[in-house]
Parts: structure tokens; C-alpha cells; sequence
DNA sequence: CGAGCCATGTAAAGAGTTACATGATTGC
DNA sequence: GCAATCATGTAACTCTTTACATGGCTCG
């Protein structure tokens, strides 16, 4: 139970302890929903996983709840960790700043030629219309799912469906815009 | 004039040789366009900027194409730099994952009380109300800029416009669909 | 008994942030 | 001369990814 350091970046603890809020799972467990339903908020790799779920212990904001067959260690959300993560959601901003590969190109488009740049934007249309249908897959996934994302889960893939709407609309504006200049 | 070693991830480094494409730049020049323009898409930090000028020259994308006063160096593209935007550009598939510190959020929105989590995504409702109108003053600045990110520029500030109304509208909808499972 | 999944861990390197440190030049 | 701005650099730390390594259990 050492001291909780804490400056407002990291998510990926708040990521674990938030699926931890849903009933005690091991660190494979956790990977599983990572790997699924998380996979487009917050990715993370088994390698960082276990080594945050062992520092979360550390920290006192998790304890193992039992050890079961193959080395299986269930953790389970201590008090603390639950006032880390309320705290988390209520009190500290959330970071503003996004990176985007694609827009960092998109500034750059200039300097190849206008039917490559059309090009480009072509397949931001087809990549959002791509990624549109994988999240109508997993609103069906969501739907019948015994771990309860659904509730507020089903918020953050709203935000997805409308999202990937607005990238698809805008390539198709974009690609207009390009085709002004080169004719 | 070393071996390039590129594998698909790291763009500060096209950053810096996509802003050379416009004129020879010192990294303090760099940076003022890293704090303004490309703030939203890609921002860098000082130390960041330094170092990867010196690999970025070490691995012959770019050379110090004049030293002035103040310790001043000007970087250029070089040939073997602008092939490799070029090839960045057209051949590298865009990173699709994005992390979304907000969206994780939503995820657990359901330990808080419904009121705490209506008023979170007002806050939502706020900030992209508040970035917007940023964009809205960047807006002018790109129009009367010695700088041209104008051409491809005003495409990435669109979608920022289109992105910021986007989330504006799903956080309204987001509250009233708390509001339905509170009332 | 072997394939496949369950399950955890370490090491090394890349990418990003914050803080510290230094010095030159310009303009008032 | 001194404050502000120009200008570069280093050190330490955190987060993330990729690769490597190991072993247990189950089922056909």
C-alpha cells in the first residue's frame, strides 16, 4: 500500500481498473476485452498490461483476490481503486490533444501530384466506410455481451458510428476540393 | 549519410521534413509552426524537435544548409528527404488506432452517479464549443499566412470543423440518453 | 502424446514529456 | 545594462511496442 502517484496523464490503469469494476478477472481476461471491445479507445499489449496490473497491486488499487490453476491471478478492485477511478472520471480533464497521422499528411499534400492526393483521400473514404462496418459488427457483439459495457459502451460506439460518418463525409468533400484545383 | 531506418510509425519526423518542403527552417522556427498551426495534429515538444533534427541530418533527409547567428542552424531538405515524404505519403498506410482518453471515460461512466455523468458530457458539449471557435481563429491566421499550409491546410482545418461539430451533437445526444435511464 | 489455448513474465528499444542548463543578440 | 526573445542542447522519466521466454492444462 504504498503511495498513489497520479498527475493526470496514464490511462491505461484507469482502463484496468474501470473492467476491473465489472467483477474480479485475471490479467489474460482483461487482455481479452482489450483485445475487443477496447481495441478501438485504448489498445495496450499483454507486456504493458501485466506489468501495469503489477503496479496497481503495488499501489494498493488492486489485490490478488485468489490464485487458480496455471499461475492464474484474479484481481479484484480494492477501495482505493474505486476512489482513484471516481476521482479520475469527475475531477481530471480529460487530454484535448489528439496526434492524426492522416491530418499530418493531409498538410502535406501539396508536394505530390493532385491525382495522388485524390487518391489519398479516396481511400480515407473507403477506410472510414471499412471501419464504420466493423463497429456495426461489434454493436451487435455489445448487444449480447455478458460483460456489461452495453450501458455506457453503447454511448462511446455511437460516438464511433458518427464519427467514422463524419471522416467519410469529408473525404468526399476534400476530394472535391483537390479536383477544383487540378481542373 | 547512413542507412534510413523507416517502419511505419513515427511521424514527427515528416513533420519536421514536411514543413522543409516550404523553406529552409531553423528548429526554432520549426517549433513556432509546431505551437501553432500543426498544434492540433501533431504537436512537438522543444527537446523533441532538437534530437530528431540531428538524426534526421545524421541520416542524410536533411543538412545544416547554413549557421547564423545565435548558435542559428538552417536545416534543408535534401533529395534522399523529400523521396522519403514522398514515399510516406503515398505508400505508408495511415495508423487508424486512435486512443481517446474522452471515450474511455464513457466506458465507466456508469460508476458515477447519472447526474455526475450528464454533467461530464456537458463538459463535453463545452469544449467543443470552445475548440471550434479556436478553429475559428486559426482560421483566419492560415488566410493571411507567409507560411502556405493555406492550400492543404484549410482542408485539415475543415475536418477539425466538422469533427468539433460532430462531437458537439453526440454529447447533446449522449445527455439525453442519460437523462432517459435517470428519469 | 501433442496441438492449442491459458497464463505470466522480462528485455530492449522507440517515442514523448518535463525539467534543467546555457549562452547570444536585440531593443529599450 | 537588463529584460525579452532567439536558439540549442542534455538528463531523467514515463509510456508503448516488439520480441523473446517459459510453463501449465485440456482434449482429442
Amino acid at each position: 500500500m504504498s503511495r498513489v502517484e497520479y498527475d493526470g496523464a496514464m490511462s491505461l490503469r484507469h482502463a484496468a481498473l474501470g473492467l476491473l469494476t465489472f467483477g474480479p478477472a485475471s490479467g489474460y481476461d482483461l487482455l481479452q476485452t482489450f483485445n475487443g471491445s477496447l481495441a478501438n479507445v485504448w489498445p495496450a499489449t499483454q507486456s504493458q498490461l501485466y506489468g501495469e496490473l503489477g503496479k496497481l497491486a503495488e499501489a494498493g488499487l488492486v489485490t490478488v483476490a485468489e490464485e487458480g490453476a496455471r499461475r492464474r491471478k484474479e484481481y479484484a478492485l480494492t477501495d482505493a481503486g474505486l476512489a482513484e477511478l471516481r476521482h479520475w472520471l469527475v475531477d481530471v480533464e480529460p487530454t484535448v490533444v489528439r496526434r492524426s497521422d492522416v491530418l499530418l499528411r493531409v498538410f502535406f499534400l501539396g508536394i505530390v501530384e493532385p491525382e495522388q492526393a485524390e487518391e489519398f483521400l479516396r481511400e480515407r473514404e473507403r477506410d472510414a466506410i471499412e471501419r464504420q462496418a466493423e463497429l456495426r459488427v461489434t454493436e451487435k457483439e455489445i448487444a449480447s455481451d455478458t460483460v456489461d459495457l452495453a450501458v455506457y459502451g453503447r454511448l462511446a460506439l455511437e460516438w464511433g458510428l458518427r464519427f467514422t460518418e463524419m471522416q467519410r463525409e469529408w473525404a468526399v468533400w476534400a476530394q472535391q476540393e483537390v479536383a477544383k484545383v487540378r481542373g
